[in-house]
DNA sequence: GCATAAATTGCACACCATGCAAGGATCTGG
DNA sequence: CCAGATCCTTGCATGGTGTGCAATTTATGC
């Protein structure tokens, strides 16, 4: 085995308490939830609580999945075009996001009414983005431009999970696909007649 | 005289409160200063703090100018180049956030350290985002486009003002002017060699 | 097994944020 | 100029938040 009895615990933990979260925020709105009833919930003290998380907005964001070392060394060494290495990047991404549609969908609900979750993810998505700058610069040479580009991604991923959001039976994916053409008609709505 | 008494005394004390946050934040850290000594700072109360600001992030980010509306009818009937038009909005609007540079750069050095402080702003600037949306469909006719444009816009924004933090002696529409550049050439790259 | 490291917990404490009610300042119309 | 309405400020009480510390329990590696 990988991981020790010890991490298994410790991510076991840390996963039924974002879940207790989530659930008490779900039917009582976070704000009206207090980490002893979460703590209570997830069956443990509220000082253990705050060992794993600093607070309640961070308990329900939990640890949302990075970008893979694979992904952008395929985005890094890509072949075809940039806007379809792209493309393939963030369907990758957000095929991993689709892996767990039930959080993404609750945490999205938090996300909505609260400030401070939306800070805390904001951070987080911060960092994406300019591990994401970093990536693309080794497709264009100069910074402004993949900082740029970093910020179109991050972004469209970001209108593509509130798209999925709004619309039954849209899928991730499907709904990226969307964002994704709009994105491409801005550009070149941007590119059009000017210089 | 437009304004009463008692609306100039509050506008007064709102900045006045605005200003105790932002120097104790500069010099000990928002995180290290308590309301009572923002507020004591100020010359009101602990309980009048709160009367102006929901807490002491929403206190030092005050109440950031948002567009205006003859920018917003400018845009909206512009008739030269899309690019161009939208550039002049934001030129606009970055000069307005340029009149007051010394709460800008305050009010930056917070938000680098402080969630809250970010989630905060971030809704406001969801809220100019999504106005922003709504202008430029008079443009574009399709939704999609006109919020991967206002998502453009808006982050070639906070980039400019980002990148004027970092750089010493650059004006606030110079980096702007830097930033639009970057995002023109990263549209010239998605729309390369794709179709 | 046994020493070591890590996790859990209770407790104390400072800080945050709100409701309420009393008192003071400003505004408005006569 | 004054009386009533309205808004603003303040103190107080209260419940929730988050951290430091020390004691106890629970894995781990040798």
């Amino acid at each position: 085995m990988t991981l020790s009895l010890r991490q298994r615990r410790r991510l076991e933990t840390a996963r039924d308490i974002q879940k207790a979260t989530l659930e008490l925020a779900i039917s009582h709105g976070l704000e009206n939830v207090t980490t002893e009833e979460i703590a209570a919930s997830a069956g443990v003290s509220t000082r253990t609580f705050f060992n794993y998380y600093s607070n309640k907005e961070a308990a329900a964001i939990g640890v949302p999945p990075g970008f893979r070392e694979e992904d952008k060394d395929a985005l890094r060494q890509g072949t075809a075009s940039l806007a379809s290495d792209l493309k393939l990047f963030l369907d990758r991404h957000m095929g991993r996001l689709a892996a767990d549609e039930a959080v993404l969908r609750m945490v999205g609900s938090v996300l909505r009414s609260n400030e401070k979750a939306r800070g805390i993810l904001d951070g987080f998505l911060a960092s994406e983005r300019h591990e994401l700058t970093e990536c693309l610069c080794a497709r264009v040479n100069d910074r402004q431009v993949a900082a740029a580009l970093a910020s179109n991604a991050t972004n469209a991923t970001e209108r593509a999970i509130s798209l999925w959001e709004q619309e039954e039976n849209l899928s991730l994916v499907a709904a990226l696909d969307i964002i994704w053409e709009g994105v491409m008609s801005a550009a070149r709505l941007l590119t059009a007649a000017s210089e």
